[in-house]
DNA sequence: CACCCGATTATCT
DNA sequence: GATAATCGGGTGT
């Protein structure tokens, strides 16, 4: 008899083939696996952001394709990364409809699983607890990821994937305005798990 | 080629 | 809470 030991599964190419603002709260409660530079990190994702199409004014994708947000058009399931103020890379896993032209989900926080004294590295020592991961560009630091990792395939087990986290059960998830952009900020698409510590504000 | 600005963070007061 | 740091991308000349 075989020993079995209880997989989580990873998410398939139809879980980010769906409505990009779903998928953003449904991501909520996933754990992200990342093999990157021979280092294994995970972490639970307690944070999130749906940018849309041309429907959406602070998507990157609003005015069309560029050489910058290309992944954004692509197949779903595959990331988004992008350097941003000069400083910081920001991840995002393309989330749209086969219909629809271009659709993200940034990932803004993610609570720490494995691989924490690795992050702590890569983020500097001083760096402690939920300073490691509470925000889109410290997660990037923390994990390593950067744009030699855009396009990367999210649906099998290269470098990053997702897989369920079966212990949501008691999960509460909190709706508010998207942060840090300027336009529509009437949409209610972002997404945080209630009380998770982790969370960037 | 010059200009503007951003899906942020750290470090002040 | 306010703001400097920092630089590639996008746009227009």
């Amino acid at each position: 008899m075989k020993t079995k030991k209880m997989m989580k599964s990873i998410l398939p190419q139809s879980f980010y083939a769906r409505n990009t603002v779903t998928i953003a709260r449904d991501l909520l409660g996933k754990q992200l696996i990342c093999h990157i530079d021979g280092i294994i990190r995970e972490g639970i994702i307690v944070e999130a952001e749906a940018y849309c199409s041309d429907n959406d004014p602070a998507s990157h994708a609003f005015s069309g394709k560029t050489k910058r947000n290309t992944a954004m058009f692509g197949p779903a399931g595959h990331a988004y990364i992008y350097f941003i103020y000069g400083n910081h890379y920001c991840f995002n896993i393309v989330a749209k409809e086969d219909a629809v032209n271009a659709g993200a989900v940034l990932i803004r926080a993610i609570e720490p699983i494995i691989g924490i004294e690795h992050m702590q590295k890569a983020r500097g020592n001083h760096q402690t607890n939920i300073n490691l991961t509470n925000g889109p560009g410290k997660l990037t630091q923390a994990f390593n990821i950067n744009l030699s990792h855009n396009n990367c395939n999210l649906t099998k087990k290269e470098k990053l994937w997702i897989v369920e986290d079966h212990n949501t059960e008691s999960m509460v998830t909190v709706c508010t305005p998207r942060i840090g952009i300027k336009s529509a900020t009437d949409y209610i698409w972002r997404f945080y798990i209630k009380d998770n510590p982790w969370v960037s504000r």
